[in-house]
DNA sequence: GTCTATATGGGGATAGAC
DNA sequence: GTCTATCCCCATATAGAC
């Protein structure tokens, strides 16, 4: 298991160094605002080395990209262990709240993907969508596993899951706006909170209309 | 005397074939993705004309973004008119409602915006932000009255219309993930009234807890 | 694995002719 | 107002020395 070790010395100081530098970089200037050079003067390290590790700037983004989102799915799996016993629509919210914290904690990559994931002529735009429909399938599992038990109503499950991405995404994709325009930190606990909170609301008048 | 007519035959023309053409490729490559050449050709009108009707390429996106929001705030003062008979929560569904479909009617300019909303480093964010709060303090007022009416319970405005926001936002900053991962589609009538909807209960639950 | 030096192309903007 | 030609800068990527 020790084949795949991302933490060999030096090597992978360097690539780590690169990676952290273009995240915060990516995220704040966006891809395409954003040089190898500045890049490499924000990580410490020779602008070739970028070529050299990663094949370019694109392999850069790829890397964030694959990384952000097998981490979530391995969390997501962890936390999924033995939780048939629950109803659907706590495991939906177990879901929900574990990719709010995601996303607080991986929050430059998070704004990252999201925007670039707007951008049509990005090269990674087809190893985003897939990861986004892969997550998709996710939550709408639970969902479907609710309305066939009976537990939610027949809603249309594409929508519902359109309304949730909108209400978690929107805050993490723009940060800012958050701040400066509604005054609330999108990093703070207590932020996560409201968010699930809010969500959770939501969830449950989509989904359980005659329950209150 | 026609000192300040923007009317004036072949020169707006030019001008109109260039913000139309920037809007397009700006929405699907990005600010920074996109070269004035490209908007050049796509316009089929010469680089040089770019520069010299709009002081660069900046210059094109700041026309971009005051002519999209000076528009929807004088369509939104004009529905305002004489609507002061209302209760709060009906002029908030007419007010969400007239916004939904603007950015549907403005679809490449909304995304652009918001996507551009949320890069740091771009020069035109401090106006972007300052109509955000216009934007903010519109909606923000409509609560307010409610809240002081009785007619809302006392809720925490900013986080009311960041919920809100984001539900009307998200879709129509990312409408490829919702035509390609929730098989929806943005711009049909369904698609907004569909939208309306969900803000409208969203809402409801937030503000009238009591009322159902 | 790291660095220097360079190749090659494209970027935005403008001077000056028409 | 429009076009041509050009300036200058910066982009990414790589060849080859260490």
């Amino acid at each position: 298991m020790a084949e795949e070790n991302a933490f060999d010395k030096s090597v992978d100081q360097t690539k780590l160094r690169i990676l952290s530098a273009a995240a915060k970089l990516f995220d704040g200037q966006g891809y395409n605002g954003t040089s190898v050079r500045q890049i490499a003067q924000e990580a410490n390290v020779n602008v070739a080395l970028i070529s050299y590790h990663f094949q370019g700037k694109q392999g850069v983004l790829e890397v964030l990209i694959t990384s952000y989102f097998d981490t979530f799915f391995r969390l997501l799996a962890e936390q999924e262990e033995g939780e048939s016993t629950l109803s659907a629509f706590e495991r939906l919210v177990r879901n929900v709240s574990l990719y709010t914290v995601f996303q607080r904690d991986h929050a430059s990559t998070t704004r990252l993907i999201q925007r670039e994931l707007s951008v049509e002529s990005i090269l990674a735009r087809e190893v985003m969508t897939l990861y986004s429909q892969r997550w998709k399938h996710i939550f709408a599992s639970v969902i479907e596993d609710g309305i066939a038990a009976g537990e939610f109503a027949p809603v249309s499950v594409d929508a519902v899951l359109l309304a949730m991405s909108s209400l978690l995404i929107y805050p993490y994709l723009n940060p800012q706006s958050v701040r400066e325009v509604y005054y609330l930190e999108p990093l703070s606990d207590e932020f996560c909170e409201w968010l699930i909170d809010s969500t959770t609301q939501l969830l449950r008048v989509l989904l359980l209309p005659d329950a209150r």
